[in-house]
DNA sequence: AGAGTGATTTGATTTAAATCAAAAACGACA
DNA sequence: TGTCGTTTTTGATTTAAATCAAATCACTCT
């Protein structure tokens, strides 16, 4: 376990290997908000950068390894080399873009095609990671995600 | 018009009236990305901070009066007064968190769920924003969101 | 007041997705 | 290798939403 739900997070992550997952409770159930991969960073942003307790967990979901980096360090860092910042908005700008873009798949995309263009973004998204996490993260139930598989794999 | 899209928003701004949005075009429709309301800033802010093309255009849907704060200007205020770093604090987590319950409420909420989160923040949107803006930035077709209202209006 | 325009509502139908239920596939483990 | 538990697939049905089409409403302009 990364990161438990309510705790401020005091780390950035990066996967060497692996894959995590954020899960926030909603209701009684499970969400999940994003997955990382290897080679991907993994926060909990604000929880990280204002210092409040965060909403969601960060759970492996595979065997992970790790780099991780505390809040502390990267202050210390900060003041040496303007890189340290410049990763921290690089960050910043990630997140926000991939959530608008997100958004914007929910306004003008059918499920099918999200699943879909997420595949493109993440081609191992299916092997590694369960279906009712996907379903979640898509929102949509696990039944039609599987149909929607199984579509694609009659055409090809 | 406030902002063109493509331009790079060299204001945010402040409304004192009125109620616009931001205008997306994604194969050839036009999206609404979101709307502000007498008493809420209004930018494109990642145009304006980080100096890049708007995807979107700022539009007026009412007739407004805004407050408008230059990129130069605020850039001369951050260094006499630190309020207007908060100030920029604020509106960058006031945006992050709010794309956050939007993807959650897609992920979890129905079209109806949706219609009435965004009443009970917003109740006047529904006399100042036409219907095809607010079906858009909901994600649903015009004829759906008409029939919410429908249902509502006749519980009452 | 009446014509014309655009926005909204309503109706009928089709399509997509959720739900409920069961079967099949897969893995871990004894 | 066979059994248990979990995940995924498949099937049948219901429900929600999109689509297509028309009617109504609201507003402006003359």
């Amino acid at each position: 376990v990364l990161l438990e739900r309510g705790q401020v997070s005091d780390h950035i992550y990066f996967l060497l290997d692996g894959v995590v997952r954020a899960s926030c409770e909603v209701e009684g159930k499970d969400v999940t908000r994003w997955f990382s991969f290897k080679g991907d960073f993994a926060s909990a942003y604000f929880s990280f950068v204002y210092r409040q307790p965060s909403e969601d967990a960060i759970l492996p979901i595979t065997d992970t390894k790790v780099l991780s980096l505390s809040y502390s360090a990267l202050q210390d860092l900060s003041k040496q080399d303007t890189i340290w910042i410049d990763l921290n908005r690089h960050l910043l700008e990630f997140y926000y873009t991939t959530l608008q873009a997100r958004v914007m798949a929910f306004q003008t995309q059918s499920t099918a095609e999200r699943y879909h263009s997420l595949l493109q973004e993440h081609p191992y998204i299916e092997e590694k990671v369960p279906l009712g996490y996907l379903a979640s993260y898509l929102g949509m139930s696990q039944e039609t995600l599987s149909r929607i598989r199984a579509k694609r794999a009659k055409k090809k």
